[in-house]
RNA sequence: GCGCCCGUAGCUCAACUGGAUAGAGCACGUGCCUUCUAAGCACGGGGUUGCAGGUUCGAGUCCUGCCGGGCGCGCCA
């Protein structure tokens, strides 16, 4: 349970009572009451709005509401401290009891602490990374990659039934391009002198391979023979070829989506002609011209009647084109049959994860999406700021049209897994960020993964080196839990213990406005927390965890020191981190 | 020209989706290892939250208009 819940549940119960009472003139909004843990302690564990949101509905000054309301909470047994300040906040300070007897829910949940049906097992798809299948991932992949993977994490520990998924864009104009490549690589690999890469095709050195498998595989037989006769059979193997690559890539970063699906498929089973009569039957398919921007120079415009999808019914700046001019579907096109294909497959929400060069199409998409299910917030778009990759504060430039772009596996083999999926999530998703590669791989504080990771692994030391202090081998998870929690009564250590139980909130709340860095920053705290009580046992040794002549103590403290371990491992689980036990 | 995102300490970024005196890290300065991991900790200076209005008990957060940066704008995906 979390701690707001508990109070939010007085307060509003209070609330009613006044209404019973006669207090209020007219009926209070109690959404408008916010329970709240200051984020100033001098302002107690607990503020609470109400009195000065409601105040107009009691005709009363706030803070004389507040009197009524405080006399109310002061009454509960854990409230060890009322007072009105400010414009009318109540602020409650818990009896030191309150925080203590929480660390039980700790040890008894373990790494699952913080886990909630807050989703109620509601479905959800989250569709994430999604690159064309021409080339291995590069960088800018990675943050999408690891925001959408955590946002799944996040999901199901909030308890929602969540399903991750790759959409493969195999159906363009693009996998003809990669199928060109392919050959031209092939007829390379037997031997015959083809001259440099034509323009236009994927120069990239990993296509060389390809062109070796292919060779092998296929022998001369399609050398010379028109395109027609192998381009099928090139795309597939390319295509394939790629995915592998991708996956493989993913792997690499600690990803594996449980479905991909192939734009190609859905094209061939027809569901795109399925969901043009579906709009259509909504009339909200008409043929029409489309004005050019303005301020734009369309150098090769040409008006003409397209077959447009009312994407302006629902939010969008124009109506969009869902047919090429050769009467071939859109790429567009081909998207709304995917999302009605997910709709069909049954998730009441969708989240795509977006590069922020899409960001132009994220209206039209969540168009489409509220005109198939009739709902406005059924697909949510994240989008991911491009990241700024630097090295000692040097800016790292790449050139995407030589092939020489900084794939996802370099970057993994210079800093490792974990330091990737970290760092991107150590920033709001929709903001761009720097990385610099040099600086994370510091065992210092520069790096927050290392300096999360060692205060685990103090955790995990000081665990391992109690017993034999103490004399007494025997340390199970069950002594710890029944432990005396109200001799750590450190402020140090309560300082600890609140943000310890605070997790549950934090998991929550990031998982309800879907931003997972905010679990970084409290973890950064909470390794600062018990890093700072950890040094101030070196200045007063009665305060270190392990003290031989007071065994209770210590197995309070040492309860208190798994608690810690539990929720900095059940947060580097969300980030797909495995904790480490040891650092030497 | 239009749309979306952003602008917070010298630098990189937070701020619990409207709360109280806007917080961390880096950098700079000063201290702390006989002791559970000093890869750490403690203390200090540093701000008109781009600018100007508005909404209200209360604005970094919401609205309007400017300034500055990024991305995008039919027959690419």
């Amino acid at each position: 349970m979390q701690i707001k819940k508990i109070f939010q549940d007085h307060v509003i119960n209070i609330i009613s009572s006044l209404v019973n009472d006669g207090v209020f003139v007219s009926r209070p909004d109690i959404s408008r009451v916010v329970v709240d843990t200051p984020r100033d302690t001098s302002h107690g564990d607990i503020a609470i709005n109400a009195a000065m949101v409601l105040s107009k509905d009691a005709r009363m000054a706030p803070r004389e509401l507040a009197e009524i309301i405080q006399s109310k909470l002061s009454e509960l047994g854990d409230v060890q401290k009322s007072e009105i300040a400010g414009p009318g906040f109540i602020n409650l300070s818990l009896k030191a009891d309150f925080w203590q007897r929480q660390l039980t829910e700790v040890l008894k949940y373990k790494t699952n602490y913080g886990d909630s049906n807050f989703g109620e097992s509601k479905k959800v798809n989250v569709e994430y990374v999604s690159a064309n299948p021409t080339g291995p991932l590069h960088v800018a992949h990675a943050r999408g990659a690891v925001t959408g993977d955590v946002l799944a994490n996040l999901l199901r520990k909030v308890g929602y039934d969540v399903t991750t998924e790759y959409y493969i864009n195999d159906a363009g104009n693009q996998v003809d391009v990669l199928a060109r490549s392919a050959y031209f690589r092939y007829c390379e690999a037997l031997g015959h002198d083809v001259g440099e890469i034509p323009d236009g095709l994927y120069p990239g050195d990993y296509m060389i391979e390809v062109g070796h498998c292919l060779a092998s595989e296929e022998g001369d037989k399609w050398y010379g023979v028109d395109e027609v006769e192998w381009i099928k059979l090139f795309r597939e193997v390319t295509v394939e070829m790629m995915m592998k690559t991708v996956r493989s890539d993913l792997a690499a970063l600690g990803i594996k989506q449980d479905i991909f699906t192939s734009e190609r498929a859905l094209v061939d089973a027809g569901i795109v002609n399925d969901v043009f009569n579906d709009l259509n039957s909504k009339e909200l398919i008409y043929k029409g011209v489309l004005e050019p921007p303005k301020g734009m120079k369309p150098d090769d415009w040409e008006r003409r009647e397209q077959t447009l999808f009312k994407s302006t019914s629902f939010g969008d700046d124009i109506d969009r084109p869902l047919k090429k001019s050769d009467g071939s579907w859109t790429y567009f096109a081909n998207d709304i049959a995917y999302h009605y294909d997910k709709h069909r497959r049954g998730y009441e929400f969708m989240i795509n994860i977006f590069g922020a060069d899409h960001s132009g199409y994220v209206k039209r998409m969540k168009a489409a999406v509220s005109a198939i299910t009739g709902r406005s917030d059924t697909l949510n778009i994240k989008l991911c700021q491009i990241v700024h990759l630097k090295k000692g504060g040097k800016p790292i430039r790449m050139s995407k049209r030589s092939g020489n772009f900084i794939t996802l596996r370099d970057l993994i083999d210079e800093v490792g897994k974990d330091v990737v999926r970290f760092i991107m999530l150590t920033r709001k998703n929709d903001t761009q960020m720097e990385f610099d590669l040099k600086k994370v791989v510091d065992h210092s504080r520069d790096n927050p993964v290392f300096y999360l990771q060692y205060a685990h692994a103090r955790c995990c030391s000081v665990l391992r080196n109690a017993p034999e202090i103490l004399g007494n081998p025997k340390l199970t998870l069950n002594l710890l839990h029944d432990a005396d929690f109200s001799k750590l009564d450190d402020p140090g250590e309560l300082d600890l213990i609140r943000q310890v139980v605070s997790w549950p909130q934090v998991v929550e709340a990031a998982a309800e406005v879907q931003e997972p860095h905010r679990l970084a920053y409290y973890l950064n705290d909470l390794a600062e927390l018990f890093h700072a009580l950890w040094n101030k046992g070196r200045d007063n040794s009665s305060l270190r965890f392990v003290n031989s002549e007071n065994p209770d103590l210590t197995v309070a403290r040492l309860a208190l020191v798994q608690a810690v371990a539990f929720v900095i491992a059940s947060g580097l689980n969300v980030f797909g981190i495995e904790p480490v036990e040891e650092l030497r």
